[in-house]
Parts: C-alpha cells; structure tokens; sequence
DNA sequence: CTGTTAGCGCGTTCAA
DNA sequence: TTGAACGCGCTAACAG
C-alpha cells in the first residue's frame, strides 16, 4: 500500500509539501519541489485514500442517491443526471434502491449518514403514511446534523431543496389539450390513493375537466408501475363505460394499460385514446407513440445536486413545468364528431 | 457531531467497550454493559463513521459497479442484480457510467482505488484497443494491489474472475432456431467490429449458419446501441437483399431495427423476421414481441459479486448460458415454403 | 515556500 | 470482561 507518506519520503520532501502538490487546494509549492513530487507519485503509483481525506476534512465528495427502482426507466434517467452532474464536481455517486419499502429508505439514509455522505438525493414520492413519514424526517435530521445537505425531487417536504416537477400544472394542460382532440369522457389510472405524486396529478387532470365543465372521470386506483396500469385497464374495459380516453398518471402504467387493451383487442387510438406521464425514454419505441407530459428527468436529477451544493440557509423549491406532447395514441375527433368548440 | 467517545462517555466505559458493542465482530462484553452503550447510543443518536472504519480496518464495505450507460436497460438490469446482492452483504454501492468512453473506464477505476473500494465490478465488453487495454489493465493492477477484488461480466479477460454470458453459444442455438423456422438467408446487424461481446455473438451465429450449410450473412457493422441497430437496419433495406430474417446481436439494436423497419412499411414478422439478445425488460412491451435469446441479468450482477466476494487464489470464470426464446418476431416459413428440412 | 505536529473517528493490540 | 494507547492515511494549522 503505497501512501503519501512513501511518496514524500522517494521525493524527499515532508509529508505536508507531498499532500499540498498532489491534493492540496491552495497550490503554493515551488516547481522544481512539485516536480519532484509528481514524478515520485507516478514512480510509486501512488493513489489517494479518500477515505483519509474525508476523515481529515470531515467531509466526503460522496453523493448518496436513493431511488425506489433503478430498472425503472423514470429513475435511471434522474439517476444518468445526477451522475453526470457528480462528474463535474469530481464526486462520487453511491445509489441505493428501496423498492418501495420505506424501511428500506430509512435504512439507506442511515448507511449514507454512516458514510459522511456529502449530499443526499431522494427521488420517488412517499405514500402519506404519518408514522413512517415521522421517522423518515427523524433519520433526515440525524443525516444532516453531521453536516450533509439534502435534496428531493418530488413534492416539496421535509423542508429541503426540492426539484418539483409541476404535476398538477401539467395534467391540467395534459386535460385541456385533450379536451382540445375532443375527448369528453376520461378515465384515469390514478395510481396509489395515498402517493402523492399520483394524487396531484390526478387532482390537476381533474380540475383541468371541471374548468372545462366536463363532467368527472372514471377514477382506477393501482400501483403506481406498469402492472398496476395493465389491470387497472383490464378494470376499466369490465366496466363498459363510454369512455374515449384514459389517463394514466404514469407512462409506466400507460404501457401496461397499452398491454392492456391490445390483449383485449381494443385498439389505440382507434378505439381508445391513451396518455401518460413523465416521457420516458422507452417511450421512444411504444407503438402507437404516446401521449404524455415531458418532464426532463435528467436535468432533474443534476438540478437537484447543484441544488444540494449550493445550499443555502433557507430551502429552495425549483419548479420544473411539463410540456405536453401529442402523439398518435390520442385521436382526433374534432373532425368525427360535431358538438365541439 | 457524535462520536464514539461521545457515547462511551455517556455510558461511563472506554471507546474500546463502546467500540465493541456497537460495531466489534467477537463480542464478549457483558449484558448491563451492553444495554449501557446501547442506550447512550441511541439517545445521542450516535452513527458510525464507516470511512473512519475503512481507515481503521484498512477495509471499505463498498463495491464500485462501473457500466456504460445505466439508462440502458442491460446495465440496469445488472446493476439491480449487484445491488440486491450487496444488500445481503451490508454493502453499499457506488456507480459509474462510462458512456463507452475507455478514458472515463480507466478514471472510474482509479476513483474507486481511491475510495479504498473492496470490490469493483465491470460489466460491458470494451473495444479490443491494445492501447487502451493495456492503460485499463494497468489501472486495474494498482486497483488490485491495495486489496480490492475485481471481476467482470462479459468476456473473461485481465485474469479476474468473470461472469461469462455464453455469446457463442446462445448465437448459435438461436441460428438453429431460425433455421427451424424455416430462415435461410440471414443478415446480421453486427455491431462493433472489435468489440467482444459483438463478435463472439456474430461468430456463433455464422458458425450455426455454417454447421447447416447455409450461405453466409449479410453482415453490417454499426454501433452497439439502438441507434445504430436502427442506421444498419436502413442500409439492409437498402441493399435489397433476399434476406428473410434479421439478428441483431443485441436486443437495443433489434429494438432500432424494428423502428426503422416501421418507418419504411417493411412489417415484422410478415416481411422480415427479427431476433436480438439479452431478452432485457422493456422488450416485454415490445410489438411484435421479440424473439431472442435470455440473460439472466440480475441473476449474473449477483453473481458477479459473489465471486469477487468470495475470491480464491485463481480467477474462476462462471459460464451463464443464454436460451433462445422464440416469440412472434419471427415468422414460421415451414408451413408456407416446403424446400426445407 | 517548506516542515512539524496535532488531530479526524475508529479498531485493536496489550495489560490489567 | 474492560481500559489505555497506538496507528490507519491524510489535512491543516502553525512555525520556520
């Protein structure tokens, strides 16, 4: 184990001298010295222990990041951002899933605190569960009396940094441009009852029908994820409603609802219209193209570290507006049908 | 911030005995003692300081995953894999993605030296640039000579323990497959002329190709991703060939293909049939559903840790075997032509 | 510009 | 069973 000890040691100079060359900020070394050190270094192979440095320091170049599901294209997008953001800043990203068990959350908060972890970054919404939200908050606090910086990227909570896309705000658009293909009739898969995320965009979808005067939807309740979107389809279709358009708060439940209704036979968008949420990469290759609300999930994600590392005394909320995008699972009926503004 | 001498205080015993109950290994303290620590402990709300730990022990509970894309649904099935495995280990994980740049492989390498990694984790096959492969090498040696395991998932190489996806193999059961279903004339979209994990793939496809007597494929090189599956699918169009069947050596590239083909009317499977490998997630909502031949993903990132965990004097390699799973992509010629076997 | 030295928080001998 | 003391590799005063 070559350390920096040795490498002052072939360069014959102090310890000090070989920290200040090869780690040190303030750079004020003369050239022949630091020449001597570096090639020394190279000679040794000398490699920093960063683990001295932050325990010197008191404070690491680690970001911990915690996601629910990192097969889940929603999340490896956010965490591609983040990552490429770390780059910049010469950090480290460690990830951690929870799979939607908030103990495993609480736990991962626990190991990063454990870590010194410089910031912690936490994507996904929570259910409202009061007494895990209590001890989530409760680990939170203790991660950041040793000094760490927190940011979410989701509803606004626990008074942090927060990236908060504007969910309401788009499903409300996501309605009236709907509305505008002259859909009347909606349903939505409205994800979890309790899942905030989902209940705010279900809400904006809902108020943007109600500005409309459109009368209320078919409201489907299910996991936020593309199972839940698939049966809560298969749910919809046993109802026989005269529903034209589905909107599913998530592109994940959209796809499984598009599962769905091709298992049925139901064609999109001839029989049914469809639209999702978030504009996720897979979306690319779905057929047909689906409508849905883009978020820029990346930027998200390094929006939310430059967040954390910049922190200042009050927390600060970013918001990050959706644009709708039309694509060919939602038909037009302006042209078929003639009741329409 | 609350260290270990702060609660050994608290509970009126010396930082060894604290030590010992709250993070020794041999424990042999007694039970008043014990409840002593442990309630000081948590009235301080104390948590360990693991880089103090790795300092002290000389040894990190963290493994470095290096990929190339995460938001490739490949590396992120792995990654999943690796890191439900660390969970049974208490480890934690850091990620980095190269974006199949050899430079930011080779620094993700000398990071994770940095952190005092205990294991690093490669998946995805690099390019067979001697330049580079020796630098990444090396690198790989300084990692290696501070203690840290390594292994790879893809071709074994460096002389470290290797999960080894049987690309030969699995092409050229899939290439019988094909040829079950009455294929003959066969175009490959190939990928990377030098990468690994590409020709080990195209040459067990020629060779089951060839063990039939059938004539060689036509054979497009491009880059690994969808996009270049998507380019080398146009070009194959334009050639207008007598190809009835495509294998794309990865299940991206096929995806891509598939787009491109969509965008030229040409229908799968009824005028061209089409094949990949991997068998990743997405594929499941996939239209026509893809045949290709199945990884076992997240079972091969555990492993991959496993190994490295458990590592013995010599490297071991551990084949994984592919099996071809044939779904509506392809077409059944048997019935419609009869000049087959 | 360079060297000396005192910690950073913890694990682990060695004694008691 | 417990405690005292040293060292892990490095940074950051403080001197020189």
């Amino acid at each position: 184990m070559v350390t920096l000890e040795a490498v002052a040691k072939e360069a014959g100079v102090s310890l000090a001298t070989a920290s200040r060359v090869l780690n040190g900020s303030t750079r004020q070394v003369g050239a022949l010295t630091r020449t001597r050190v570096e090639s020394a270094a190279a000679k040794l192979r000398y490699r920093v222990d960063s683990t001295a440095q932050t325990l010197a320091r008191g404070m690491s170049n680690v970001v911990g990041l915690i996601v629910q599901d990192l097969t889940d294209p929603y999340f490896a997008a956010i965490a591609d951002g983040v990552m490429r953001a770390a780059d910049l800043h010469d950090m480290v990203v460690t990830i951690g899933t929870t799979r939607r068990d908030p103990e495993r959350e609480i736990a991962h908060v626990a190991s990063l605190t454990a870590q010194r972890t410089r910031v912690v970054l936490i994507a996904g919404s929570r259910d409202a569960d009061d007494v895990m939200l209590r001890r989530f908050r409760a680990e939170l606090d203790v991660y950041r009396a040793t000094g760490g910086q927190v940011a979410i990227i989701g509803e606004p909570a626990f008074g942090v940094d927060t990236v908060s896309p504007l969910n309401h705000e788009g499903a409300y658009q996501l309605a009236r441009a709907l509305a505008g293909r002259g859909h009347q009739r909606f349903a939505v898969l409205a994800g979890p009852v309790l899942m905030l995320t989902a209940v705010e965009r279900t809400a904006g979808f809902l108020d943007g029908l109600s500005d409309l005067g459109f009368p209320a939807p078919v409201l489907l309740h299910s996991r936020l994820d593309r199972n839940g979107g698939h049966d809560s389809a298969l749910e919809l279709l046993d109802m026989n409603t005269d529903v034209t358009c589905v909107f599913a708060v998530t592109d994940a439940m959209a796809v499984g609802a598009l599962a769905a209704f091709r298992e049925r036979g139901v064609q999109v968008p001839r029989d049914l219209s469809l639209a999702g949420f978030e504009d996720i990469p897979p979306l690319r290759d779905v057929v047909p193209a689906l409508t849905t609300v883009r978020l820029p999930l990346a930027r998200m994600g390094a929006l939310a570290l430059e967040l954390a590392l910049s922190h200042e005394d009050v927390p600060r909320v970013e918001p990050v507006p959706g644009e709708v995008v039309l694509r060919e699972s939602v038909s037009d009926l302006t042209g078929a049908s003639s009741d329409l503004v």
